[in-house]
RNA sequence: GGCGAAGUGGCCGAGUGGUUAGGCAGAGGUCUGCAAAACCUUCUACAGCGGUUCGAGUCCGCUCUUCGCCUCCA
């Protein structure tokens, strides 16, 4: 069996070999960082977080390379518009370095919380300015970029495939009738800044052997890739509003300066919508993730992002959000219940769920699919064990290891084994333990004595108090109730 | 205008030629003191029109609709 991965490049399906085996090399866009992350930030995170877990669990030692923007690019593409780090510091009245470390911090508070692990190296822009001016300079040295008034261009003509990802390779086609022509000192309207000279007004700026400026918008990721993991990447990731022209400038910029290819998979992520539009910072219809978190469990964020195919839009929209919350916690149910009954003597068939979901997962990262045997897991669990046999010691071992290799490691959607799941942090020592069980014998008892009005009261008060009861063949076990 | 993606049952969402996707919601049932959970049964599909094929959500053509990119954006 191996890893089919869909590769922009080309637009199939092919199958997966690293360049250099073990190792992986993964280069993955990072966010901007001028505003909380919103939801669209989550589903790429966490698709490629999922990636990145299924190929170290493949075997391969993967190298994650994720940048922090923390240089503000124009906000517009001509010689006008305002660096968005600076207009963010002008808008919260402190500098763009306080701005870019405050909304650092709380993009990984988010991701942390649903469950995305870190890249090994999170490079920032800002930190990687002679690698970017260094590349600028062998760009210039061979006649792929041209300086201009303090600014240098990368000359589009100079590179034969500009535009081979996006598929928009006439650039004389391109400039057809849409824009008003803009002022520019470019050769070719398709040419785009390497180097920006700064106005006196703009605060982060550096010393260029062109002007004081600062880097072009498409530039660092190319330069921190080539640092971190070489001339040639395995794999680099993104949203798909990014292929043109950030992607195909990165290509066009790093292949002139190599000669060499400059990705090998290119994987493209699609977008959150509401009501089917796209979910943006600029079109003020983003769902911000910090509110979101207020009201619902990080990991049933994770776990609805997951139950869509990384490739495909999703829509948000609340009964989507607690159909998730709903499924999610059936599969923790199960988990516990599998945790905590009492085993039996029965066999359990678990190799087919086993390898259909590593067909699943192998076949393009399919994670709905993969969630799929998983409830389908789900049930037969459920149906082994209500039956007079139950399930023997081993394959209950077995099953639970595989529900948390697949659930905890691969998917993430299920918490660390030791923690009670939905009993959360602040419910789950032993001091809560030992006073449920206090509580839990009381109402037993009572039930015994068919005292239900003093049972249910009982039930009725804990719920209120956000611990949901129920009862089994077993007795009676307690959770967090779950909630919206 | 150019480049690209998509239209699946009440909702979300898989499925690149032949066999049940899955989840949520709805209905009926089993279990339970009741409830919850679990399990069983069950209803509503492949935008439209042609074509290829023994056979098509699945391939081809046309039509309609939606979305993304071509300014920053996950």
């Amino acid at each position: 069996m191996s890893l089919f991965i869909y590769n922009s490049l080309g637009r199939t399906k092919e199958k997966f070999e690293p360049l250099h085996p073990p190792v992986v090399s993964i280069y993955v866009c990072g966010p901007t960082v001028y505003g909380h992350a919103h939801l669209g930030h989550a589903k790429s995170y966490v698709s490629f977080d999922v990636v990145v877990r299924w190929l170290r669990h493949s075997g391969y030692q993967v190298k994650y390379v994720q940048n922090i923007t923390d240089v503000g690019h124009l906000t517009d593409d001509g010689d006008e518009g305002e660096d968005k780090i600076m207009k963010q510091a002008r808008l919260e009245k402190t500098d763009p370095m306080e701005i870019s470390q405050f909304y650092t911090r709380s993009f990984y508070e988010d991701m942390d919380s649903m469950g995305v692990l870190r890249p090994n190296i999170a490079p920032a822009a800002t930190a990687h300015i002679p690698e970017q001016i260094a590349m600028i300079e062998k760009l210039v040295q061979s006649d792929h970029a041209y300086e201009v008034n303090g600014n240098v261009y990368f000359s589009v003509e100079s590179f034969s495939g500009y535009g081979k990802l996006s598929g928009r390779t006439d650039q004389d086609a391109l400039q057809s009738g849409i824009r008003v022509e803009v002022r520019s000192d470019k050769r070719h309207p398709s040419d785009f800044a390497l180097w920006k000279k700064a106005d006196k007004h703009h605060l982060m700026k550096w010393t260029s052997p062109w002007s004081i400026g600062y880097p072009g918008w498409h530039l660092e990721c190319s330069a921190m890739s080539m640092k971190y993991l070489g001339e040639t990447i395995d794999i680099h990731g993104g949203g798909m509003e990014n292929k043109f022209p950030h992607h195909d400038c990165e290509i066009a910029q790093s292949e002139s300066v190599t000669g060499k290819p400059y990705v090998r998979f290119w994987m493209h992520n699609n977008m959150v919508t509401i009501n089917g539009i796209k979910m943006g910072k600029s079109l003020k219809n983003s769902v911000n993730l910090k509110e979101l978190f207020k009201e619902i469990d990080p990991l049933v964020i994770r776990f609805f992002i997951l139950q869509s195919h990384y490739r495909s839009q999703l829509d948000y929209s609340e009964t989507a959000i607690k159909a998730s919350s709903t499924g999610l916690e059936k599969l923790r149910e199960t988990r516990r219940r599998l945790r905590e009954q009492k085993t039996g003597s029965g066999v359990f068939a678990l190799s087919p769920f086993e390898q259909r979901f590593s067909e699943a997962m192998d076949d393009d990262f399919n994670t709905p699919v993969a969630i799929a045997v998983l409830f389908e897991l789900s049930k037969s669990i459920n149906i082994a064990l209500d039956r007079l046999e139950g399930m023997s010691e081993i394959s209950r071992q077995e099953t639970e290891t595989f529900l948390d290799k697949a659930g905890r490691e691969i998917l993430g959607i299920l918490q660390d084994e030791n923690l009670s799941d939905n009993r959360g942090n602040e419910l789950s020592g032993k001091k809560m333990d030992d006073v449920m069980h206090i509580l839990l014998d009381l109402r037993a008892e009572a039930r015994k004595n068919k005292d239900f009005a003093l049972s249910d009261r009982i039930r009725d008060r804990l719920l209120d108090a956000g611990i949901e009861i129920k009862d089994t063949k077993e007795g009676a076990n307690w959770t967090k109730s779950s909630g919206f």
